[in-house]
DNA sequence: GCACGATGCCTACGCATGTTAGGAAGTCCG
DNA sequence: CGGACTTCCTAACATGCGTAGGCATCGTGC
């Protein structure tokens, strides 16, 4: 009766198998690593047998597509609940501080997101379509919040090396603060470049 | 009588079978992906069978070491027949440059050398040395060129970002410069940073 | 000159993985 | 109550890395 007209019962219930799989795949991918990730572990982990996993996934591939849309949904829900100040170098401050420590706080979801560590693994149309989704609003926060023209070389920019920023503490330093400390300066250096006033005074060049 | 003692000619021999597989896995590598790269295509290319290839590598982790090795040589002695340009702005763009060309040039090397695609491998000590090497010599010809004193936090802030470009550049635009070619701007915001002096006009805060 | 040991490659096998085929049991609907 | 659908199972296959053991070749010492 609520909401989809054929929302019948199993239905519920054949959803709920599709999260309890998912849960375990995130589990298994904590503790395996992403790469690591097997479906015998997830079948065991979740009272299965491996093949029993296909009335759910396609695929391996699918499982992870389905892991990828469940990140990048959260990221989405989060960034859109995120409330920025309207000073729009605070604004910058704000969005890169919220991506950077969401990628740093998972690293299987990170590499997930963010990387190619699953060979010939490309996410689906349906599922990529949240990643894009957060992105544009992000961009759009930022044309509303600054009264700057942001250009694309501009926007690219920044998700360039905010991103380098997230890598490089991955690698070389997981779990430290040694590159993400250095955030805060690199957003300054960003924003002066886009004419953007100082927080603290407001002067004007 | 030359070189070592024992240079015997089996020696060079099994030293030339060695490249030869090598060569081999970096054609696979090419054609298939670095995480796509099977023994069984290697042994194919190279006339054997996948189990003889045991004889000159431990593993197929120490084949991808020995790819890693040869990679980060060729960087390192690339890099030290590298001329940078005495002015220090100058010289900042031209390690920057040399970097990202050599990382834009070739996809499963870049993936080997720069991130982990490889689920569970980890480069030796012996074959990460030229990787220290490089990067030694170039922050040393940092603090040689400029006359200011980087810290720490400088260098992890520069290869953080131009590595960020790097990535991003592979990721969203394999083949192109939407990303690279905002490596000059980028490079001009760090030396403004470090307070370099421009190279045109050579002005002094 | 010849046996012997080392070397290099082979075949056969083991084990793990993703995946497919086909069947059995439970469940829902007419 | 009976048939269709769903869900899970066992069995098996393809491919991957890696090991064991055998055989030929080749250099070396007697």
């Amino acid at each position: 009766m609520l909401g989809s007209p054929t929302e019948t019962w199993q239905d519920r219930r054949r959803a709920a198998v599709r999260r309890e799989i998912l849960d375990a795949a995130w589990e298994v991918a904590h503790r395996d690593g992403l790469g690591g990730l097997t479906l015998r572990a997830v079948a065991e982990r979740v009272g299965m047998r491996p093949p029993s996993l296909y009335t759910h996934f396609a695929s391996k591939h699918a499982l992870y597509d389905a892991m990828f849309f469940q990140a990048w949904s959260e990221f989405d829900e989060r960034s859109a609940a995120l409330e920025l100040p309207a000073d729009p170098r605070a604004a910058l401050h704000g969005i890169a501080r919220f991506y950077v420590d969401f990628a740093v706080a998972d690293l299987p979801r990170h590499q997930l997101m963010d990387q190619r560590v699953i060979p010939d693994f490309t996410p689906s149309p349906e599922s990529y379509a949240p990643s894009v989704r957060a992105m544009e609003r992000t961009v759009g926060r930022f044309r509303a919040a600054g009264g700057v023209a942001l250009t694309e070389a501009d926007v690219d920019l920044f998700v360039a090396v905010v991103g380098g920023i997230v890598a490089a503490q991955w690698s070389n330093d997981p779990g430290g603060d040694r590159y993400t400390r250095l955030l805060g300066r690199l957003v300054d250096m960003l924003a002066d470049d886009l004419g953007l006033a100082t927080v603290t005074s407001g002067e004007d060049p």
